[in-house]
DNA sequence: CAGCATCCCCGCAGATACTG
DNA sequence: CAGTATCTGCGGGGATGCTG
């Protein structure tokens, strides 16, 4: 059971082959794909499921469900399920999750900044190979 | 041909579902498995093909030849082939991938730092469910 | 609403063999 | 040495259907 969900994910992409070293497993989760754009959502403000899913757009509710999972074993985002119906639950960052975050988030607004000039070397690149 | 590797790898653990964001197949490159091992490693000094697999372990020829096309056709990585027999080839940062390498960096660093907080809330996480 | 459980497919990683 | 070309598996990820 451990993890709970579906066979556990473990959300990483792949398990650096063995225990290797340990912290490339939170950064495969914090960089993976979905882990990007939910710490950087939560960056602002916490979220239901649905409203998470829907900022996000293109995400299914399993992968949303899993990189959720794992974002809260690690001890970056907070679960907080409301005992009503209809269910509410609600995710925000922990303290542990918000540095992370502003990480992630630095590294994704430096690409979007540098973008033009990935571009233009991949232009570069294939012209000078046709 | 265009990528000139086998069937045009892009590095991409996926495509992020078509061209929706460009930018998130550069984070892509440099948050992928190898592709924070090659930059991280490169940040010291530049390396032969052979000399950086060697550092890195437990890599195959295979993905270190396309990691390092793809983070090269990013314009991230400086590729140098001497004309030599046998051959020789150096890899190095490019400005742009100097820049990109710090911040991955800075997020493993981050990583390994918080490693202790993460498996604590590990512990508890799977604790509070047997 | 917020999940959990299954099925299934495609794509990436690894292994292997071959070149300049 | 530094690649390229081809084959294969297996597992991540989407689609679908069901629950409390």
């Amino acid at each position: 059971m451990a993890v709970s969900n579906q066979s556990q994910p473990t959300l990483a992409r792949y398990d650096t082959g063995e225990a290797q070293c340990p912290y490339r497993l939170v950064l495969e989760h914090v960089t993976s794909r979905w882990g990007v754009l939910v710490l950087i959502e939560l960056l602002d403000r916490s979220y239901r499921f649905s409203e998470l899913r829907r900022a996000i757009g293109r995400v299914s509710e399993k992968m949303l469900t899993q990189t959720l999972q794992t974002l809260e074993r690690d001890g970056l985002v907070h679960r907080d399920a409301k005992p009503v119906i209809p269910p509410r639950v609600d995710y925000s960052l922990t303290d542990l999750g918000r540095e992370a975050a502003e990480q992630v988030r630095a590294l994704a607004t430096w690409t979007t900044e540098r973008m033009e000039d990935v571009e233009k070397a991949r232009r570069a690149y294939d012209e000078a190979r046709t």
